[in-house]
DNA sequence: CACTTATTATTACTAACTCACAATAAGGCT
DNA sequence: AGCCTTATTGTGAGTTAGTAATAATAAGTG
């Protein structure tokens, strides 16, 4: 069980420097969007339950809240889905949502590593000093695609009239 | 008040033109959206009640839902938000929100203009066949950025330890 | 003008959070 | 090491935004 010790470390470490004290719930979530990440908070809660049963869905929300606004987890919210939660911050790499399964891919930067960050304002526009730019491509996945080409007598989902 | 029945025709020709009935609520939810951008559900059922106050709000999310599936609208969800709605679609233009106020603002794309349809997939990655690209610039606006600045004993929203 | 069925209204219901306050425990101090 | 302050978490209720099921209405066809 000492294996992740060190993550523990650098998560305690990481929550200091921000003014935060080191508590076990803050390291089972912070374990859990590790482990798991892209996932809402009911699969974090989930997963932190493992190892910390204890925990409740009111102090995940409140942890997931406050370690997105000091950076420590980055959120994102995809069309028709709850808000996803992970760990990997700091890089701005963007989101690929299969439309049907729901399923997300991690996509690098596509335009050098600060790409959208300098938009080209209308002419009009009252310019905004960015912070983030959020790349949410939707598209459909390998899977997803074969599955819906494939007439067989599955019923399909697709909403014809 | 004949000023935007060119505007209905269009939208009757566009809604006959996927298979749909031309109903006074459809007429009356696009012309809410066409005169009020980047709204939710919620206001655009305010602005569709001023011409037809009998609309109900289920109707509005009825309305809005089958006509972004058509792509006659387009919906994005800014964080911590409803979802807005708008009639520009076909061109993939892009929203920047100001994190502390919510005003949103159209976006030209920032890449010609299909620009980020192309992801860079990391190697392991399963890729997708990409629809669409949405980009969401978050950042501070003007107005905010110039509340903050001020010192004075205005009732700051920054919620600092 | 009647008729078929898409569309809308009505009502209930759910998911995903938020809020207020009481209970607990992390970390500084001695 | 133990106490104390107050940040953090737990408890329970409440809210927002939206979905689902079915009944009532009306668009467009013949």
């Amino acid at each position: 069980m000492t294996e992740h010790f060190d993550g523990q470390e650098a998560w305690a470490a990481a929550l200091r420097a921000h003014g935060r004290r080191v508590t076990k719930q803050r390291l089972a979530v912070l374990a859990a969007v590790e482990r798991h990440p892209h996932s809402p908070a009911e699969s974090i809660l989930a997963a932190a339950r493992a190892e910390l049963p204890e925990l409740t869905a009111q102090s995940v929300y409140v942890v997931l809240g406050d370690l997105t606004d000091l950076h420590m987890l980055r959120r994102f919210e995809p069309p028709h889905s709850p808000a996803l939660y992970e760990t990997r911050v700091g890089d701005n790499h963007h989101h690929a949502i299969c439309v049907s399964c729901g399923r997300v891919e991690d996509v690098d930067c596509a335009v050098g590593h600060a790409p959208c960050l300098t938009p080209h304002w209308n002419p009009n526009a009252k310019p905004m000093t960015i912070q983030i730019a959020d790349v949410m491509y939707q598209g459909i996945c390998q899977d997803c695609q074969q599955a819906q080409q494939l007439p067989p007598h599955s019923p399909s989902q697709k909403k014809e009239k």
